[in-house]
DNA sequence: GTTTTGACTAACT
DNA sequence: AAGTTAGCCAAAA
């Protein structure tokens, strides 16, 4: 039989993941591409969050890089979005960094 | 087809 | 600890 399934594209499928981080915690960037099956195209996850529209349900300010920092310019107005919905879920940024040790997600 | 770009990262200074 | 570098890889140009 045929397969004619319409492959995910790869943005789906870091949207997929970015939806499942629970309220209340992080991933990263690297972390997202690993579980979308996409290793080390971390820069792909941050890509692909950017120009999702203001409405969306994913939960892109769950998204943080590495060093737990926010990856956005600290000028842009998302930035401040980001850290607004992260306090209001109860997550801690103290000096511009969030502990990875205390809200990281482990799926 | 090739080159450039970027919400990245690990490894070095 | 803070800044730089080289590597990464899918998209877009």
């Amino acid at each position: 039989m045929i397969d004619k399934t319409i492959p995910l594209k790869n943005k789906e499928r870091i949207w997929q993941v970015v939806y499942r981080i629970p309220k209340g915690q992080v991933a990263t960037y690297g972390q997202i591409a690993l579980l979308a099956g996409l290793p080390r195209a971390a820069r792909l996850a941050g890509s692909s969050l950017k120009g999702l529209p203001k409405d969306t349900s994913i939960p892109w300010h769950r998204v943080i890089n590495a060093q737990g920092r926010i990856s956005l310019p600290p000028s842009s107005p998302s930035y401040k979005e980001q850290i607004k919905r992260l306090t209001e879920e109860g997550i801690l940024i103290h000096n511009q960094k969030i502990s990875l040790r205390d809200y990281l997600w482990e799926p």
